[in-house]
DNA sequence: ACGCTATGATTGATCGGCGC
DNA sequence: CGCGCCGATCAATCATAGCG
């Protein structure tokens, strides 16, 4: 094993948590698009500058974010639910304004 | 208030959590860094990521440094003087010129806040 | 102070798309 | 049709932060 991991290691070594504001952002994000949870470029800019961390970070997030959530579904059970129901509100004033959109379009 | 209702909704997205998407499935192949040559296994994939060495590391940036690209002919060299594969030898270059990319994109953004551009 | 979990960053290697 | 590269992502791991 030896000490080759302290060689070059250096922004790895000190690291900070992302702001709860940050964390909130990214997991409504994640959990408003669970079907695809892979934000575009833009999407990831826009992102990164509402939580005032860089583009890197965002993807980092999203990366560890999709696979620990595949790797452990039942964990993240309750925030699914908590943020799904956030969404859900959003969700509703959409259909909502959709509805008034649609009066007139029907399949 | 109240809004805990489990209505279907009509839209595609918003939907109940425990649903299993096809990102949720997605299975990468196991690394085929095979290598031949050396012991007597030979034909069994590695399954894990290789752990590349110090010697081996520093080897590679050096030669990074001197060009960002190699030849087929001097890959061949590198990968029989350093003990690796050619395609990690390519490999590691290609993940090295990304992120030599990346590092000099966020070496230039966290200075500059305020843009006038918008 | 100590053990365990949560979490951000790193990195060898894969996937799909593109050009030669 | 195959090969190398790019960009994004995966997946495993490292090292630390956070909590009891």
């Amino acid at each position: 094993v030896m000490i080759l991991r302290s060689r070059f290691l250096d922004a790895r070594r000190k690291r900070r948590n992302f702001s709860k504001q940050a964390t909130e952002i990214l997991n409504e994000y994640f959990y408003s698009h669970l079907s695809n949870p892979y934000p575009s470029e833009e999407a990831k800019e826009e992102l990164a500058k509402k939580c005032s961390i860089t583009v890197s970070q965002v993807s980092n997030w999203f990366g560890n974010k999709r696979i620990r959530y595949k790797k452990n579904i039942g964990k993240f059970q309750e925030e699914a639910n908590l943020y799904a129901a956030k969404t859900a509100v959003t969700a509703a004033h959409a259909v909502a304004a959709a509805v008034q959109n649609n009066q007139t379009n029907s399949p | 208030g109240h809004q805990q209702e489990n209505s279907r909704s009509p839209s595609a997205e918003t939907s109940p959590p425990a649903q299993t998407f096809d990102w949720m499935k997605v299975k990468r192949n196991p690394p085929k860094t095979g290598k031949a040559g050396e012991y007597g296994f030979v034909g069994q994939p590695n399954t894990v990521r290789t752990n590349f060495t110090t010697k081996q590391l520093t080897e590679l940036e050096k030669e990074f440094h001197f060009n960002k690209y190699l030849t087929r002919a001097r890959r061949v060299e590198i990968a029989a003087s350093l003990q690796l594969n050619e395609t990690q030898v390519k490999i590691w270059f290609q993940n090295r010129r990304m992120k030599q990319k990346k590092r000099e994109k966020e070496g230039l953004l966290p200075i500059s806040p305020a843009t006038p551009t918008g």
